[in-house]
DNA sequence: TGAACATATGAACAGTTATTCATATGAATG
DNA sequence: CATTCATATGAATAACTGTTCATATGTTCA
């Protein structure tokens, strides 16, 4: 059972330092709530090794779901659920060459945001 | 049991439309095993609605645990846990003014990030 | 020093997620 | 059209993660 959240200002803290002004700002200068909730599934994706070995060997070249498995060393099973995450994440299109079907990354732009990470990382 | 891994090239797809050289040159122009473990985790943090919302209320302004919560309209102890988290990725810093402990934001770097993945979504 | 306060932490629980295994789909080819 | 090949998918399992609850730590102040 959920406490009463309007009751939370008197709770959990004091008014002697607790800053109501300031906490009222914050309730109009953060993005919406849906958006941070979008955010975070977004980076969710990143925040597994697979996929994000899978987008790196993808940066490599277009290739087939066996070709990324074999690169990987894993199963085509495990490859195949994961790119249908990416793909519905729009990280990820294919393109269908008889019975093979091609994976590349939807867009340069992802690259770019890998990177970024390894930049902070490497600091 | 896992199976040998070294046979993988040979089962999981015939010679016919593998390509042998390509999975080679994966294997020498991606990041090292350990970067894209570390790059993992490090989006990890970011995957988290209540982590994101901190980051953006830390955005406001240095804040208390106390305010945070309250901001958020969560559990201190909650915060407090993700705090933990988002220390040690050093996405926030924290000091000490007698009782309270106020947190910020580690470096204005972070909300680039989260900024750049609001654009993807936004698209 | 003891009471009040702000924050941290550990254990437990519930919900989520990635892999595996078995099997289904869908295309090419003899 | 039956077989083979490439990929997709569903169910099951094991591991992980976030919140809660209870309590501990550490600070201030009377």
């Amino acid at each position: 059972m959920k406490r009463d959240i309007t009751k939370e200002h008197a709770e959990s803290c004091g008014e002697k330092h607790c800053h109501g002004e300031l906490v009222h700002q914050v309730e109009t200068q953060i993005p919406v709530e849906e958006d941070m909730y979008d955010l975070a599934d977004f980076f969710k994706v990143f925040g597994d090794t697979t996929r994000i070995k899978i987008l790196y060997v993808l940066r490599v070249s277009e290739m087939c779901v066996c070709d990324i498995a074999d690169s990987l060393s894993m199963t085509q099973s495990a490859i195949s659920h994961q790119l249908r995450v990416l793909k519905q994440m729009d990280l990820v299109k294919n393109r269908r060459e008889g019975k093979t079907i091609y994976y590349s990354l939807a867009d340069d732009h992802i690259v770019g945001i890998l990177d970024m990470g390894l930049e902070h990382i490497q600091e």
